[in-house]
DNA sequence: CGCATCCGATACACTCATGTATCGAAACGG
DNA sequence: CCGTTTCGATACATGAGTGTATCGGATGCG
């Protein structure tokens, strides 16, 4: 019995990076490999055949590995799925970190808006698999509260900037707060990955957004 | 052998609506009915659990029939995916032209976009399901085709009307294309039917939408 | 009203993914 | 290096979903 309930703490302990007692369990450098492998193969299999048809062994063969390597690091495809989503939103907003920290503060709105524009519109593959987390997001609340979080993180990042760009007296009512016109900023881009997924081509389309950014943006008489 | 290859193009007939030879098939009020109640289920269990985790069964069971009605109306449940969209695409243009038919040419904006939303934005279900709909389509060209047909069919009926509504020289470059324009005004909605996967709330989004579309749609200076 | 047809229920065989239990091998600490 | 721990491969049991073949009953036509 003692045996059976150590085990299960120990797998926990293995996912959560923490024993029972609080001591950090041990990470060995195949594992962290191993993890790693499995999370980029997680990508590119959610991005082919979708997260409700992505099976646990492809993923596993995709990454070179057996099943057993799966069980050993998640418990579960939902998991692996979360995983993955936290691991990208840092990155992210890591990207948007470093696109803002060499703006100056009277550079134009249009270079302004190139710089995040290629920081948060990458790649088709991710936004395929992120718009499948926010389909999940819809159906289970949980997993929203995290994604709405994530999204309001990078607001809060993005609004200073905005604000400071943008001459909010010559804005329509609706966009004259501040929180309203970066929501509506990150929505627009939200509205070019929808586009993104229909018409491939990313130089096409970030042009694009960059059009409709500026257009949003730009002062009324 | 004769009676296999009947067999098969009889399954097409029901299928096509057509017999081999081009005369109508005969489609009984009792198989309308089970259609319709199957497409109804479908819709349901689409949005509650996925296009991709759902099963014939669970869809046969919620329309109140066993697999044997599935198998006799469908070939696989891409065919059913494919027919919900139709379903809904058709009664989407219906309720369009509805909302512009009552349009009178002095009508202010506002009130024209309020017409426009109460069409397009309905409900969240449907919206569940199109968005599961899009990511089929941005993984099989085939599907994408049809998906972007019906969305060149939307904006092709809202673009005169758009036009009318607003002063194009008075539009930032980018916008100042009819076609973009309006590509633009079917993209917002596009981002407010995301929203409204994370923030259910339909009360709160449509005034959001409808100002959007005024920022987006006023003169600059 | 009787008959031929069509529809949908049922039973069956089969595939495939999942989770667990076990074991050899690699990695690390001493 | 050697022993211990941990990792990931393998084998197995199981359950769920699929497609087909067949059958009884409903339906519509003459």
């Amino acid at each position: 019995m003692a045996d059976v309930s150590n085990s299960a703490l120990d797998r926990r302990a293995l996912r959560t990076g923490r024993r029972a007692d609080g001591t950090p369990a041990r990470v060995t450098r195949r594992r962290a490999e191993t993890r790693e492998r499995l999370l980029a193969a997680a990508l590119a299999v959610f991005a082919e055949r979708g997260f409700g048809r992505a099976g646990i062994e492809e993923i596993c063969e995709t990454a070179g590995y057996t099943r057993g390597a799966f069980y050993s690091n998640f418990d579960s495809l939902d998991e692996l799925f979360f995983a993955l989503y936290e691991q990208q939103a840092a990155h992210t907003m890591t990207q948007v970190h470093a696109a803002l920290a060499g703006a100056t503060p009277d550079e134009g709105l249009p270079s302004l808006l190139d710089r995040v524009i290629s920081a948060l519109l990458i790649d088709r593959t991710w936004v395929l698999v992120r718009t499948d987390f926010l389909l999940h997001a819809a159906r289970d609340p949980q997993t929203a509260a995290a994604l709405i979080r994530h999204r309001e993180a990078i607001r809060e990042t993005l609004q200073p900037v905005v604000v400071g760009a943008v001459d909010l007296a010559a804005m329509p009512p609706a966009l004259r707060d501040p929180e309203a016109l970066t929501a509506a900023v990150v929505t627009v881009h939200d509205a070019a990955a929808t586009r993104l997924l229909l018409e491939p081509d990313l130089t096409t389309l970030r042009p694009w957004l960059r059009d409709m950014l500026t257009a949003l943006l730009s002062p009324r008489g």
